[in-house]
DNA sequence: TTAACCGGGCTCTGCCATTAAA
DNA sequence: TTTAATGGCAGAGCCCGGTTAA
């Protein structure tokens, strides 16, 4: 897609005034005020009609009054767009509403990203249009949208979002990736593409270091499997790679198949809340007479130990051991700590009221759906009749 | 048939600081 | 000097079910 040039943007501004008179619900309530004086850049040039500089825009506090926004929230987060004298809310209300955005929905957004209303709507059109070529409707779109404006509204620059786009099927991801990537992580497409480029060529370098083979590889691996990974800063996750080295010992072709496995789960973590909870899992284990081999045994089968936080990591060993199950066990089968403490609690009080012996059958029970343990306790109450 | 393995779905924004342009 | 754009940070898991192996 082309830059849009200067002119047709200026002429894709459905300024207020123009886009007063096709809008539905929500121009209705406007009809019985006067009309905002958002779009009163005198075309005359006449100054006198402006707002004075650092007053805020009486006409489009109105404005944003009618849409149900949050002006304090508007005040305090850019309080420079309420002194603007050219604004867009009713044609961003028009646009969004068009695709299915409730008037709540719409106020949210404009209350949680007002330079929202900066916006052209040529440049929404635009930037629509490449958000759709990832997602099958619009209300996926709205539903982000309502989640995390910003992602949206923030960059002005359609050339770069599409060079975004562009860059990263270079890497080889998927569709689904991208899908996946833009639902969850709606901030790496509004990064410049400098930026993007230089988290992958920090994957890559981490590669090469580690004697990888194929660092394009290794980026795409690392990319699709932890999708927050691009709106990380390259600190953070060189800063991670260094410290989980030094920490588990680890030689170079072991860290790298941590990396591009499970262990890429993990690489966004600040550096300072896996460290914290590094060093706690240690300590805890080492009370409880574990040695460093069982210590890095687990972290390495199951690297997203290191994601719990120390007090619901504890307080999930704690429930474990009590309920008769040892830290041989748990080593052996650590993706049972990835449900819930009171998950955890319910389901061996249930097992222990059928007499269920952990040593003898394993804790792999524990590790099931929701549906597959009801099946097993019914069939466990029934051998007991 | 059952247990175990394993991958995947859901999810993650809102704020502050810095920089560059106007 | 002000403002828009952009970079960076803190925060902190749970669950399901398809496939494969026994």
């Amino acid at each position: 897609m082309a830059m849009v040039p200067r002119l047709r943007t200026l002429l894709g501004l459905h300024w207020s005034l123009a886009s007063q008179h096709s809008f539905g619900p929500i121009t209705e309530r406007l009809t019985s005020v006067r009309l905002p004086r958002t779009l009163c850049s005198d075309p005359t040039g006449n100054d006198k009609l402006k707002p004075p500089v650092n007053t805020e825009n009486e006409s489009l506090l109105e404005s944003l009054n009618l849409l149900g926004v949050d002006v304090k929230m508007v005040r305090k987060r850019q309080p420079g767009v309420l002194r603007k004298t050219s604004t867009n809310e009713n044609g961003l209300a028009q646009f969004l509403q068009n695709k299915g955005a409730s008037c709540r929905v719409i106020a949210s957004i404009i209350s949680r990203y007002p330079r929202a209303i900066m916006r052209s709507i040529e440049h929404l059109d635009q930037r629509w249009d490449l958000w759709r070529n990832i997602f099958k409707t619009d209300s996926e779109i709205v539903t982000i949208l309502e989640r995390s404006p910003e992602s949206f509204f923030r960059s002005c620059d359609n050339g770069n979002l599409e060079k975004n786009i562009a860059f990263l099927i270079s890497l080889g991801l998927s569709t689904k990736d991208l899908h996946r990537m833009l639902t969850t992580a709606p901030r790496t497409f509004s990064n410049s593409l400098e930026l993007n480029k230089q988290m992958v060529k920090c994957l890559e370098d981490i590669c090469v270091e580690l004697g990888g083979k194929n660092p394009e590889q290794f980026a795409k691996a690392v990319i699709s499997q932890n999708v927050y990974i691009l709106i990380r800063s390259t600190k953070r996750v060189r800063t991670n790679v260094v410290n989980l080295r030094t920490s588990l010992k680890m030689g170079d072709s072991e860290l790298l198949a941590l990396l591009q496995g499970p262990g890429a789960e993990i690489l966004d973590l600040s550096n300072e809340y896996l460290k914290k909870n590094f060093n706690g899992l240690q300590q805890k284990m080492a009370s409880l007479g574990c040695h460093k081999d069982v210590i890095k045994k687990l972290i390495i089968s199951y690297p997203m130990v290191l994601y719990i936080g120390l007090t619901t990591l504890s307080s999930k060993l704690d429930c474990l051991l009590k309920g008769g199950i040892t830290m041989q066990q748990i080593v052996d089968k650590p993706k049972v700590l990835e449900y819930s403490t009171a998950n955890i609690t319910g389901r061996i009080e249930e097992l222990q009221r059928l007499g269920y012996d952990f040593q003898k059958n394993g804790i792999s029970i524990l590790d099931s759906s929701k549906k597959r343990f009801a099946a097993k306790i019914e069939k466990l109450a029934a051998l007991q009749d």
